[in-house]
DNA sequence: AGGCTGGATTTGTTTTTGCAACCCAGATAT
DNA sequence: ATATCTGGGTTGCAAAAACAAATCCAGCCT
């Protein structure tokens, strides 16, 4: 899949690098399954707290660095019965993470459940046809993983282009 | 894209996740980055050090941890004029981590670099068109990320199916 | 022999985690 | 009105992990 030669040095520059960045507030395991149980659908404190296992102090904790990273947001809601209460949900730039944790998934269930049948495959609901996660190119065509090059912009620190 | 409806619990239950259980070993700053790093084709335990700015302790044991995780291996390598050295090398479980890697970089290309200019483009190298990451059918057909549906297996703690 | 270097481990200190207990507001029950 | 329950937190303390610095170690060079 397109390995790339050895090299001293990322070709990005930590500090230039966006996915290095996000890995501060989602390089986290607890950050990363509270996300997989919002892109679930779950939304409140105590099922996250329940589902997940995190201990409370922790889940305020990272709902607050997921509401400052701007993944989350707070509202109130009011179930009957009972006073209004603050519900998590994604936004629009949390709801994006839906592909690469698909992705994810993917991966997962391949090299991690090993043999065991997938307990998730995505459908497209209209023929049933199934779905995965792939390289596609601006025509619209399945592109092999080996068959992908990376281009750099001239400011990060050297390393010009880079082949598979 | 596809926003599920509210639910109290996961349709998948965590115990019986496999990306749950991947977030074991990758989630973790360290490890994403080193994972980052080693994509991109370093494989020296100093280059790891110097390039991440990650503790040495820290570093053995990341090391540690991804290798008994199957994601890299050490290899014995001899540079001249220094005695021989160990490189930290991807598997295929961790060279397979491509993809999600790279569907987290577009995602965080375009929502933390916001306006910036992506630093690195996809690319085919026959006919330089432009590579993404994107959801596909089995008939090799982009499929909008509106368009999907996820099928349960029955023993997950039920909630039947999902629509979008 | 002595110094240099990449690749670690050890030691002591600071931060983060995890757990338990407590607090608080509103709904409901008495 | 008072008590009590329940979801949604905060506080305090012990345990675990992260960090920095020093040390170690093997083999290449002089």
């Amino acid at each position: 899949m397109a390995t790339p030669p050895f090299r001293r040095q990322s070709p990005i520059h930590i500090s230039h690098c966006t996915l290095a960045a996000s890995f501060d507030f989602l390089g986290d395991r607890w950050s990363l399954l509270i996300l997989r149980s919002a892109l679930f659908g779950v939304r409140r404190y105590d099922d996250f707290h329940t589902e997940i296992g995190i201990p409370r102090t922790v889940l305020a904790d990272r709902l607050k660095r997921l509401i400052a990273s701007g993944l989350m947001t707070q509202q109130d809601y009011k179930a009957d019965g009972s006073r209004p209460r603050k519900e998590y949900c994604l936004t629009e730039m949390g709801e994006a993470l839906r592909l690469p944790f698909l992705a994810m998934r993917e991966w997962s269930d391949h090299w991690v459940g090993q043999g065991r049948t997938p307990p998730m495959r995505l459908v497209r609901p209209s023929d049933g046809s199934e779905i995965h996660v792939a390289f596609v190119d601006d025509k619209g065509r399945i592109v092999p993983p080996d068959d992908l090059a990376a281009r750099f912009e001239d400011w990060a620190p050297h390393a010009r282009d880079s082949a598979e």
